[in-house]
DNA sequence: ATCATTTGACCTTC
DNA sequence: GAAGGTCAAATGAT
């Protein structure tokens, strides 16, 4: 891939981030309507004088309430911190003279109604505290789980006692149904042979411990670029067109599928030291992430012009980017973002060895270029959380679905019903029809959760054309942002 | 016979 | 000692 090209996929990237942050600003708004809005306000009074509401119906609704707000301040926060991140880029912007086309929208945070806080389950009732703040429902069932301070998670500190998360695995702390432990055959055979007192047949001359030194040090300066791919035909791995040989696979103690290790097919005669590495996802068998060290240096490079450490020559021969793409959606309609491209013709650094031009943007801090297992696991663990963050936004971020569950909810008292909700729909949020809109022309969407789903597959194609690094770059670049992301409170 | 994959020993790091 | 990465013999597929 062209580093000009990868590098517009980045801004298409940034772009739609800005759009689906301010579509979630307006959700927020939306949010704030329905904790202020007439019908839950008279659903309550008639509640507390009346004691004639469907406090079941209102549990349900005030949990709802609960998670939308949890998870609408954590998109908020974790979008608002990497867009100013992704788009200052530091000096290499200013450098550029770069600038944003418009101003990041401050972080705006609903607070639910402190009169929908019931005493027993979520505490703070009639304290006017909101609950989303500080506590967010641990309800049997609910969508999120509690992490204490000993977690091993990425981002849990000390002197952070408690955060809530929302379900499936978040970086090492996953959860699983006891006993689900795979059955491993790793290493039978030796235990077998220990058993007996028999030496394994099996023995390679050593190496000189000079020797394998000099070959970790030069792995470990390869550079590192993750990409997240669908699973290709039949379910197996992705084909990214590069010819590999595999010359490891591991049961891998946290994952529940084999990691598989790679070589290029030409790293004898060609003395190619590319190499990937392929971790099939936990929750989503079909989801793999690739992990490739250093460069195609054999005919492959060549080939597909290697543009990034692994690359994605299919993608390049796609002969159209993200961008293109979008575009083309979007007709001729791209308004305001399109002045968000380099001014003045200036192009987007591109990276002298022509590796992937996020390596540029997202320099990783401390030791250059070294790139530790640790980080890697990091790296796969925000992933998978922002999977999960997608989906857990997808279900829960609906507001028809929680205007049905409201109607379904036996709540026939006073102006709770559908036309009222219909309503209130319209009225609260004047701006998100258009903004849907522009969202819809934009990316082929028309409301919120399918602009989070849209975003899945914007991710994807990213991905596939070699721009994952967008995101793999920001734990790099940032370290503290990822732990920073799964923290609550201010 | 050749090539690719699987397997488990060996290695380093933590 | 556990865990993960790599090597190369063993095995399987064509």
């Amino acid at each position: 891939m062209e580093p000009g090209s990868e590098m517009s996929t980045v801004n298409v990237l940034r772009r739609d981030l800005e759009d689906i942050k301010d579509c979630l600003i307006q959700l927020s708004t939306k949010q704030e309507s329905i904790c202020s809005s007439d019908i839950l306000q008279t659903c309550s009074r008639v509640d507390g004088e009346t004691k004639c509401c469907n406090s079941e119906a209102k549990r349900v609704l005030t949990e709802k309430q609960d998670q939308i707000s949890f998870l609408l301040k954590f998109a908020l926060k974790k979008l608002d911190q990497i867009l100013p991140t992704a788009t200052t880029t530091g000096q290499v912007e200013s450098a550029s003279g770069l600038k944003r086309s418009r101003p990041l929208t401050p972080l705006r945070v609903c607070r639910p109604a402190p009169f929908l806080l019931d005493s027993g389950a979520h505490g703070n009732a009639g304290s006017g505290v909101s609950s989303a703040e500080d506590s967010p429902p641990a309800s049997p069932g609910s969508k999120f789980f509690k992490v204490t301070a000993d977690s091993k998670a990425p981002g849990v500190r000390q002197n952070n006692p408690t955060l809530y998360m929302p379900t499936a695995t978040v970086g090492k702390v996953s959860v699983e149904p006891a006993g689900s432990a795979s059955i491993s055959t790793f290493s039978s055979k030796a235990v077998v042979l220990s058993h007996m007192s028999i030496k394994s047949p099996k023995k390679r001359p050593n190496r000189s411990r000079r020797d394998r030194n000099r070959q970790r040090c030069k792995q470990t300066e390869a550079p590192v670029e993750i990409q997240k791919l669908k699973a290709g035909e039949q379910g197996k791995i992705p084909d990214d067109g590069y010819l590999w040989r595999k010359y490891g696979n591991k049961p891998i103690k946290t994952a529940s599928y084999k990691r598989g290790y790679y070589k290029c097919r030409h790293f004898k005669e060609m003395k190619c030291n590319a190499t990937k590495i392929v971790q099939q996802a936990n929750n989503d068998p079909t989801v793999f992430h690739v992990t490739y060290k250093d460069k195609h240096t054999c005919k492959q490079a060549q080939q597909f012009g290697n543009g990034a450490t692994g690359g994605n020559p299919s993608a390049d021969t796609d002969n159209c980017s993200l961008a293109d793409q979008i575009s083309s959606q979007a007709g001729a309609d791209i308004d305001d973002s399109l002045d968000f491209e380099p001014a003045g013709g200036l192009e987007w650094p591109a990276s002298p060895d022509n590796s992937s031009a996020s390596d540029e943007l997202f320099p990783q801090s401390e030791e250059e270029g070294v790139v530790e297992s640790s980080k890697l696991e990091e790296q796969r663990s925000i992933l998978d959380f922002a999977d999960d963050l997608s989906q857990g936004l997808s279900q829960e971020l609906s507001g028809t679905e929680l205007l049905q569950q409201v109607q379904d909810s036996s709540l026939t008292v006073g102006s709770l019903d559908s036309v009222h909700c219909n309503e209130w729909q319209i009225s609260t949020s004047p701006d998100l029809k258009l903004h849907s809109e522009k969202l819809h022309s934009k990316l082929g969407c028309s409301d919120l959760v399918d602009a989070m789903e849209n975003m899945d597959e914007i991710v994807l194609n990213a991905s596939q054309q070699g721009s994952w690094n967008f995101f793999s770059d920001i734990a790099f670049w940032q370290p503290d942002l990822a732990d920073s992301c799964f923290l609550s409170g201010n």
